[in-house]
DNA sequence: AATGATTTTAGGAATCAATCCTAAAAGGGG
DNA sequence: CCCCTTTTAGGATTGATTCCTAAAATCATT
């Protein structure tokens, strides 16, 4: 473990947020100004790879990554992007599997809300 | 409606595929050897927003669109990328939103396997 | 702690889907 | 046909991400 992998997993592991690789090497940097963002790309990808952490694709928008090692659905802001956890609701991959006879391997969850914070900041007529 | 625009929807309309921007392009082309790219992209990009078809957008792949107006989840095979409609389940996204007190605007439900036709095909071991 | 093999990094170039720009062409309605 | 608005072709540009390479760090062994 590099002292670079580190202190990219405590940055995702500290907090809720689900950040962006971008948002990630600006908070990495702070700390160790010589990183290089093709590193942090790189070790998004093996702790994805390793499952230590989660990467969220995102409509239209880089990708998030999720201190959360399991399924679960998410709520997103349409608006900001904002990204919450949601609880796994139980059976929701065995219902479909079942129905349709496959054997699943995950799936990905995201509903899609206007945040409270975005609503009061007027938007259409 | 422009030629141009006629026969991107047309292209979508009349198979279940869940083309990409690049597929459709090379399809259209065979068609109408001039039509430029940014022209099926901006095409594509207004046909989602009059609600005509539906953008999908796929993990570390290109975007692909769906003639199905409906929202419905969607069987995503891991390997070739090959998408399939799912029949859409009855309150799901009443199930959360009631369970939140959020409203929601929309969901997308991705259910990942791996085709018979990949499975076929060696994998691991 | 020195040695040598292996992995990882910094830094920047390259890729690729998608968007943007502009002058020319096409609609379209009177 | 004429004027006005919209769209197109074609290419440049963007932005997230990946790739490349020589230098640096790590690691196992001594």
């Amino acid at each position: 473990m590099t002292r670079q992998r580190q202190l990219i997993y405590n940055i995702i592991a500290a907090a809720p947020e689900h950040r962006t690789a971008e948002e990630i090497y600006d908070l990495a940097r702070a700390e160790m100004p010589s990183l290089a963002r093709g590193t942090v790309y790189r070790n998004l990808g093996l702790l994805v790879r390793d499952g230590e952490i989660r990467k969220l694709e995102m409509a239209d928008a880089p990708a998030r990554y999720d201190r959360e090692r399991s399924p679960h659905p998410h709520l997103v802001c349409q608006v900001c992007g904002r990204v919450e956890d949601l609880p796994a609701p139980d059976g929701l991959m065995e219902g479909f599997a079942a129905a349709r006879g496959v054997a699943l391997t995950g799936y990905d969850l995201k509903l899609y809300h206007v945040c409270p914070a975005c609503r009061g900041k007027r938007h259409g007529a």
